[in-house]
RNA sequence: GCCCGGAUGGUGGAAUUGGUAGACACAAGGGACUUAAAAUCCCUCGGUAGUAAUACCGUGCGAGUUCAAGUCUCGCUCCGGGCACCA
């Protein structure tokens, strides 16, 4: 008997599937298509762990399947070589980065070559090619043209320590994503690539993405953060004529200055407060002359300019401002003067740098309690139904206005509650508040007649106004009560019997104050009391108008459309959409990666390199290192930047900026498609047959990142006529990380490392992949155990032995005579088998195998078809040792030339089956009967049973519940 | 704070979408083979009670719908991920 060489079995068809060419792609064939990808990885000089291969095991296996199902299968590999580390390591030792990345990539290939993937490797691709970045120079040229790549001199993200610019993609949490070092705002000339015109296009066309994983979908739209709402003009005004002189008011009268404020809250109009604007905001340097306190609010400017992001936007910090005096803006919902402020809790950035503050946001109402800032609201929420009272049709809905009075004992920590006799109401004294009375008249009135205390001190209002509808069982009407709460203390015990009256409906108590919140149920009574406890809060959702005019009792989403409308028509306000997703800064003042193919002419200005002068080669240079002075490295050489202008033939100089690293990889999927073509990125009949990619898997990491430019990218392509369809990636399922045995992610750092070269060496390729893919469920992230690897080595070794032990006859339609079991127990297996791999879920897949191979190995004599076909279907997991038996059994072509089995439904059926017998719900018994009884005839076996019959007695049978083939349920109670 | 996921034995995880909870594996324990070890094979393996048959309990917590809930509904708790002063 052979043994399972595993080292030698693997090394052999690894060397003989390369010789015989078997996974090179062929572009015309009369065969479907089908265009697998996984995410290129970046070389970097670790080389790969065990968790990077995870995603390639899983398309290799869907690869070579739909090969074994006939279709004509595109499976790439190439590599992601610009960017950051590898410059930085070239710095650091003093070798060039191209250098680096050849022994890098030789690292990866090797690595990945021993794990037995079917890469077509003549379709290598390497964005750091000049061949290659050749074309992303050249879709950079074509936006350029289109407008969407522009210069632009805002500040941007500055990485201090890598000293370049970055896009906002590139941070996170306000840091570099490379080094973690805090981001400086710089200001510095810049290339942009105008992603916002395609941002309603991504959003939208995310509908069009169904086989994307939902999350990533998710992460994207947050990413876009598309907010709709209005445009909203408060006109300024200068409220200090006397003190100024005439020229001033002359001046003035044309002033007709207005702040545009971005909302998505217009139904809170009315009662805007204050304005609030960004300390970058135009106006303050507009306003000079008029704003008072210019030199404390400039003061206040430059002390927000010297704070990073990180610091600008530390939620935990208390938010600071000034107050613009001798500025007001006029409220356009009512004309009302308002102060305007200026605050760094404004975004510069983001909508028009201004808003416009009130009571039902956190922020505004925050910063308004601590500059005293007098706030009125124009929402209330509506509750309907407060205490399972929810308001009952046939009744008719009478409206009221109402107190609730918080009242505290005179000497205890207790508080008077009531508790309602005929319904479930737990609350304070609630009473109307009659005809010309005020809050607080009515909340003493209400005491004095429910509870009998006669002396009290109104302390203060609590919360906000609140309507609710609800049915009052009392009353027998729905009532609609809008409700304000006051506290109030009593200063003494002096007590005067209420009326039988007024207290019939109710018991008071005076209740402990850590009780009261469980004793209430009524919700407005326990807002107000946690408003009490813990200190105002704004209501900040959406509610019933008030104090809002012709828009009182309009809910949120029935005015916001008519007020935007009412202030239109006044040239106040109009519809507008803002996005999160800012254009995306393009220049990288660094040497590793493709130049910008522009030229800067002293004449002619900022011209385009002519396409038949691509690519702009990257030059050597003598050293790498960034310069710090927001140029790369690239502008030292003095004989490449100097040059002539395409145009006009006079001096000029290149742009030196080199591109980020995504660029490269916004497209490189297309390359694959046509490798060598010098004469277009792709030429167009191949991209017709093989574009768009069928099934794109990789890390979550790349949701806001490469997959939002990808998009971009491949859009404006197709705009442009260069690909057929306007996504990139049909579907998309990305990878969990398998972490290290500690739970850690692996890294040096930590040396938990595990390298795939050493589990190869140990347990063999094909055991590997089998564990990778039954760890768990695939998106799933999961800890690595060497331990857990044993188990898919042993189902190897079982397969192994099996072929090597058992018998296998053909047996042409006599298979049953050999075994009842096997047959559709394997037709069972194909079908799991090949469903579970197109929705990913291997794991269930390998453990059906081993349920096969389980029940094989109690049989002697094993019929061979179906031994073979379970070849085939254990061939796109562990491919050597499939190969390798397959070829033991005599066959002269490659295993993965053969058809992907199929079975037939009729196998699957049992026609035995164990019906389960319920008495109540429960099992009580389990019957063997054929699989399409009857419901009497089971009624009758279940009757029979004795096990039944203890549970039934002498029960009547209320109810039979019967389903085929699955459970009979008698019911006797 | 907001938006997505999750929570099932000692462990990783299954469960045909409401129908036998714990498939398949790992670990552990016991046994066979062996001079011995490794490998392999067999048995046990959610909890409690019992020699056992069996009974009761059991899918993060609390309610609910249903003949029947891991699965559906409502209300929480905890964990993971993303976004975050986004007006």
């Amino acid at each position: 008997m052979k043994d399972y060489n595993f080292g030698q079995i693997e090394r052999k068809w690894q060397d003989k599937w390369s010789k015989d060419s078997l996974y090179q792609t062929q572009d015309s064939e009369d065969k479907p298509k089908y265009y697998i990808l996984d995410m290129f990885p970046y070389p970097s000089g670790a080389g790969l762990h065990v968790g990077h291969p995870k995603g390639y095991i899983a398309t290799d296996i869907v690869a070579r399947m739909k090969m074994l199902q006939g279709y004509n299968v595109l499976h790439p590999m190439g590599w992601d070589a610009f960017g950051l580390p590898a410059e930085n390591f070239a710095i650091k030792n003093k070798v060039h980065p191209r250098e680096m990345n050849e022994r890098n990539i030789a690292t990866f290939k090797s690595q990945l070559e021993k794990i037995g993937f079917s890469y077509d490797w003549n379709r290598e691709i390497n964005t750091t090619d000049p061949e290659f970045y050749k074309w992303t120079q050249w879709i950079f040229l074509q936006m350029f043209k289109k407008g969407l790549a522009y210069e632009s001199y805002e500040p941007i993200n500055w990485c201090p320590s890598c000293q370049t610019g970055l896009a906002n993609e590139d941070l996170e949490d306000g840091r570099c994503e490379r080094c973690d070092s805090e981001i400086e705002q710089k200001p510095m000339r810049q290339w942009v690539l105008k992603i916002t015109d395609y941002a309603e296009r991504m959003l939208n066309d995310l509908e069009k993405l169904p086989e994307w994983d939902n999350s990533i979908k998710e992460m994207q739209k947050n990413w876009i953060g598309k907010s709709e709402g209005a445009l909203v003009k408060f006109e300024v005004r200068i409220s200090n004529f006397d003190s100024n002189s005439n020229d001033l008011i002359s001046e003035n009268k044309n002033l007709k200055l207005n702040i545009e404020v971005f909302t998505t809250r217009i139904d809170t109009i009315f009662s805007a407060a204050f304005v609030v604007v960004a300390p970058e905001h135009r106006l303050i340097e507009k306003l000079k002359e008029q704003i008072e306190n210019y030199d404390e609010v400039i003061d206040y400017v430059k002390k927000a300019k010297n704070k990073t992001d990180l610091q600008r936007t530390d939620l935990e910090k208390d938010k600071t401002g000034v107050e613009l005096k001798g500025i007001k803006a006029i409220n356009p919902a009512n004309n009302k003067e308002i102060p305007v402020w200026i605050a760094d809790f404004v975004l510069g950035y983001y909508g028009t740098g201004a808003v416009f503050a009130d009571a039902h946001d956190e922020r505004d109402f925050e910063f308004a309690k601590k500059y005293n800032i007098p706030l009125t609201e124009s929402i209330a929420p509506l509750f309907t139904g407060t205490c399972n009272d929810k308001p009952r049709k046939d009744k008719k809905t009478v409206k009221r206005r109402n107190i609730e009075a918080i009242i505290k004992h005179w000497e205890k920590d207790e508080y008077f509650c009531l508790n309602w006799k005929f319904n479930n109401w737990k609350s304070f004294i609630i009473g109307g508040i009659e005809k010309d009375e005020s809050i607080e008249d009515a909340a003493i009135r209400e005491i004095k007649e429910e509870s009998g205390y006669q002396n009290m001190k109104v302390i203060k209002n609590i919360g906000y106004e609140m309507h609710s509808e609800f049915f009052a069982p009392h009353k027998d009407i729905n009532r609609y009560a809008q409700r304000n709460c006051v506290y109030i203390e009593l200063l003494d015990g002096e007590y005067k019997k209420p009326r039988l009256e007024d207290i019939k409906n109710h018991n008071g108590s005076w209740i402990k104050k850590e009780e009261v919140d469980k004793f209430l149920t009524i919700k407005e009574s326990k807002i107000s009391w946690d408003i009490l406890q813990n200190g105002e809060k704004p209501f900040t959702k959406k509610g019933i108008l008030i104090n809002s005019e012709q828009f009182n009792g309009m809910t949120s989403d029935e005015a916001m459309p008519k007020i935007i409308e009412w202030l239109r028509k006044k040239g106040l306000a109009e519809k507008e959409v803002n996005y999160k997703l800012k254009d995306w800064v393009f220049s990288r003042q660094r040497y590793w990666g493709e130049p910008i193919p522009i030229i800067h002419c002293e004449k002619c200005g900022v011209v385009p390199v002519p396409e038949k002068d691509l690519p702009v080669v990257l030059p050597e240079v003598e050293s790498y290192e960034p310069t710090g002075t927001g140029e790369s490295p690239l502008a030292n050489i003095k004989d490449w930047v100097n040059t002539k202008c395409p145009k006009c033939d006079g001096k000029a100089k290149r742009e030196t900026n080199t591109m980020p690293q995504w660029a490269g990889s916004s497209w490189y999927y297309l390359r694959y498609i046509d490798p060598h073509n010098d004469k277009a990125l792709v030429d167009k009949d191949k991209e017709k047959y093989w574009s768009p990619v069928d099934f794109y898997v990789g890390g979550a990491e790349h949701a806001t990142r490469h997959l939002i430019y990808a998009r971009f990218w491949h859009k404006f392509l197709f705009d442009i006529g260069m690909v057929n369809y306007e996504e990139p990636f049909i579907k998309l399922q990305h990878v969990g990380l398998i972490m290290a045995e500690d739970g850690r992610k692996m890294s040096k750092r930590w040396g938990n490392v595990i390298n795939p070269d050493d589990i190869v060496e140990e347990f063999g390729a094909d055991a590997m992949r089998v564990y990778e893919m039954f760890m768990g469920p695939f998106a799933q992230s999961c800890d690595w155990s060497t331990k857990g690897l044993i188990g898919a080595k042993r189902f190897l070794e079982k397969v192994w032995r099996l072929f090597q032990e058992k018998e296998l006859i053909s047996c042409e339609g006599k298979c049953a005579e050999i075994s009842k079991t096997i047959p559709p127990l394997f037709h069972k297996t194909i079908k799991k088998v090949g469903e579970d791999i197109e929705s990913m879920n291997f794991n269930t897949a390998i453990s059906q195998m081993m349920i096969f191979v389980n029940e094989c190995s109690c049989h002697k004599l094993l019929p061979k078809s179906a031994m073979e076909n379970f070849l085939i279907l254990l061939s796109p997991f562990a491919p050597h040792i499939a190969e390798e038996i397959w070829t033991n059994l005599g066959h002269e072509k490659s295993i993965f030339l053969e058809k992907w089995p199929e079975f037939n439904p009729n196998m699957i059926k049992n026609k035995i089956i164990e019906m389960v017998i319920q008495v109540n719900g429960k099992v009580r018994d389990k019957i063997q009967v054929s699989a399409d009884i009857s419901e009497t005839e089971i009624k009758k076996k279940a009757l029979a049973s004795e096990k039944i019959q203890k549970y039934i007695s002498n029960q009547e049978i209320k109810k039979v519940i019967f389903v085929p083939g699955k459970i009979f349920n008698l019911v006797v109670e």
